[in-house]
DNA sequence: GTCAACGTTCTTGCATACAAGATTTATCAT
DNA sequence: ATGATAAATCTTGTATGCAAGAACGTTGAC
């Protein structure tokens, strides 16, 4: 069994709603959740708090709780921010990052390169994950890595919608190969602009992301 | 009456936690807490639930929750993400201001103004408040003033601290007229620089507030 | 036929109850 | 006297129960 109902009941929904499985405004009826998962309504509701604390659900009180439906305007936001702290990371990243940061950032470099070449988005969406991580890791600052991986976790749905749009895979890949240059030759800022850019989603990707979410 | 309970008990434990009523590393017993408020554990336990998913507690399993203690290395931490967020506001602001952003920029300026040249710290630190969360409002990003001013509310006791240094206050409010110039000016590369520089603690800044916390 | 008012039903919000793990204390052996 | 083991106590985790507000349907009037 799981440490505790609550936190597993938390990461299912939270999945469920990432994964696009509750819908965006879609209802969440408590003592529904609570049978589908075989518990009680208690702790469905202590793990409803905690993603409404967190930004993914609304409680409206007395009212039930629902998905929260951020428009293309916030989600634009929210990769801007997210680019930022990105472009902090990697700056970080350039300065301090060890033998052991360089050997990983490397390794999941080479798994992009393995699955860009293979035409595989799917895997490439892992592997990507995978050296944002890296790079999170080796800015050595275990707050700005976890505000990274929330938020990376939060634009998942929409990152994913990103990389079906026609030849983003070898886009992204290439820019990874620039980044991976700067952050190595301990160029700081370099690093900084290049993931600013290679996250924010400016111009002809902003549009592209407004098109597709308006197509499901 | 108040909306609800749960609500009223996570600014009330969040208040406690920041005004340092709670200590950090302090039990947050549910029946003492409960018995305290006047309400059952059930809504404490969910306001603790809201408070784990913030970051502010930790909830160990069949242990209970205490107030969570960053060191000064992970306060650190947040001043340097939070210096990277009041960047990007400042430059979002510069380029987006509209006149009444002007007029409430302004007007908090002012204020900061008259507290700081009558040299009285705390209603610096209300006005000073006020002008970063105009700055905020001026860059019209809502994702982004929420992210800062939930960084600046965990930083509140620390931020507070440092206005103690001998003349803080006068240094910070100086700092302020070249921000607002840049702002104004449109100029939003300035406005990034100033605003990080200012935000951050770099150098003796850090040993500063390595030194009060180690007092207390 | 449509709209409104009322009553029923359903859902949430909080309290209480009960079970299981953790902690503390007491007793016994060395 | 000190250490360990076991029992008592306390605290958390989950279930259930009850009351109040919201959604919904029905009935009646115009």
């Amino acid at each position: 069994m799981s440490e505790n109902v609550v936190q597993r009941l938390r990461d299912e929904i939270e999945n469920g709603i990432i994964s696009n499985d509750f819908a965006p405004g879609a209802r969440l009826d408590e003592v529904q959740l609570a049978t589908r998962f075989g518990v009680s309504r208690t702790p469905v509701r202590e793990a409803l708090m905690q993603l409404n604390a967190i930004g993914l659900v609304e409680i409206r009180p007395r009212r039930g709780a629902v998905v929260i439906d951020p428009g293309p305007h916030r989600i634009f936001e929210m990769f801007e921010v997210m680019a930022e702290l990105e472009g902090l990371a990697g700056s970080l990243a350039a300065r301090r990052f060890t033998d052991a940061d360089r050997t990983t950032i490397l390794a999941a470099h080479a798994d992009c390169e393995r699955s860009s070449s293979a035409g595989n988005s799917d895997a490439y969406y892992y592997d990507n994950e995978r050296f944002h991580k890296a790079i999170y890791a080796a800015s050595h600052s275990g707050f700005l890595a976890e505000q990274c991986v929330a938020l990376h976790r939060r634009l998942q749905p929409y990152r994913r919608l990103q990389l079906r749009v026609r030849n983003r895979v070898a886009t992204s890949f290439a820019e990874h190969g620039a980044i991976v240059e700067a952050i190595l030759a301990g160029d700081a800022e370099q690093a900084r602009t290049l993931l600013r850019q290679h996250v924010s989603i400016q111009g002809e990707r902003f549009s592209d992301l407004v098109a597709t979410l308006a197509s499901r």
